[in-house]
DNA sequence: TATGGTTTCGAACACCGGTTCGAAATCCAC
DNA sequence: GTGGATTTCGAACCGGTGTTCGAAACCATA
């Protein structure tokens, strides 16, 4: 209904095409790249054109316009970090144990794809409509499943109560785009530990366990 | 040396206008609005003049620059708040009560200037220079504030670790632009008390005192 | 080697952005 | 009221933006 189906093909709706693969990967890493430093309205098309060789209008061939390109990365890497989380919640253990493999995947995500972590961080509101909603819906089921851990660890008591925490949580994991600089700072594995000790322990408690 | 002393005077570097400073002040308060809602380089000069009624060209007498009044709304807002909160850690008392008073009267400001508050919190980056310099170097000021209280809570045993629970506890803070919704959520006041708690006594403390 | 679809180019278009500047309007002191 | 400084206007400039589109280049197959 969408975008039906011209006589032409583009690698996008028709879904994988062979040998432009590889090359639509490297457009959504190098935009991602622009957009994570610069944000999304200060990266404009040539600049990404620039960075990956293509020409200005080349690059059309590949996604719709710049609000399409920007859907392509936030669904492409945060429809996989949720499909790894969901997967890792499955496998069960502690509530305490899934809260660490849920910071700790996100963080190990924050590493391996910081780019296009921060632009799916920080660049929801650039989209709209459709791409919007099926971002958001990403969103949602990425927060119900810390929202899920939280609630056992609290008890339950109040809702509300519950839904902050969880917000706090991610909050404390998001703002760390802010201020970490890989080359300076601790490895993500740590800060990880540091957070969840902290969220089991309170500030009372310096050290959680060995370090 | 920067901006002397051309024959003709701005209300910005010659200091306090008499009956020009209330139009600065509702300027400074509709570009906040502005760029809160859709980011700083998403607003443009002619949407601000829209706003306050004036003309496009009428609003350079106030400000050299877009990024001068983007410096103008932090600086403003930020130092006060900054003096607030110095004044209120000279203020004694035990580290939770400092930290709790910490907590509140940035929610406080929070609620009192979102637009302006939201804006330091995520457009430091648009600034350059000397301009971003002095606001980092406020930023540094804010931070030591917090982290001093949470190493006394934390008994101060590892630099890094302290370091990164303060910025933790920014991120809980900060993040709350993202998500809420003042007719919708429950008052800071009760958000700030529940993040406090939660630092003090960790996830398994459902309730740190009544409601 | 011809053929038809796929992929890329590059120029052009229409628009919007920040900024400048000389002239007009306004205000206050004399 | 008159004069001089302060404040505001409005038009213009110039560079950069996303997007389009017809033609060229490329590639695989017959």
């Amino acid at each position: 209904m969408t975008d039906s189906d011209t006589s032409t093909t583009s690698p996008r709706a028709g879904g994988a095409t062979p040998r432009t693969a590889p090359k639509l990967e490297k457009l959504l890493t190098s935009a991602a790249a622009l957009m994570a430093a610069r944000g999304f309205t200060d990266t404009s098309i040539r600049d990404v054109a620039g960075e990956t060789g293509f020409s200005l209008g080349g690059m059309y061939y590949y996604f719709q316009n710049k609000e399409d390109l920007l859907f392509l990365i936030q669904e492409n890497t945060f429809g996989s970090l949720l499909q790894l989380q969901e997967a890792s919640m499955a496998e069960g253990g502690s509530a305490e144990a899934r809260l660490r493999r849920l910071v700790h995947n996100h963080l190990g995500y924050f590493t391996s794809h910081f780019n296009e972590l921060k632009v799916c961080t920080f660049e929801l509101e650039s989209l709209q409509g459709e791409r919007y909603d099926k971002v958001a819906e990403l969103r949602r089921r990425y927060f119900a499943l810390l929202a899920g851990v939280v609630g056992e660890l609290t008890g339950d008591s109040d809702e509300a109560r519950v839904r902050h925490r969880a917000l706090f949580v991610f909050g404390m994991l998001n703002w760390i785009f802010m201020w970490y600089d890989a080359g300076r700072d601790q490895p993500v594995e740590r800060l990880g530990d540091e957070m969840v000790d902290m969220l089991m322990g309170g500030l009372a408690v310096p050290d959680g366990r060995a370090r």
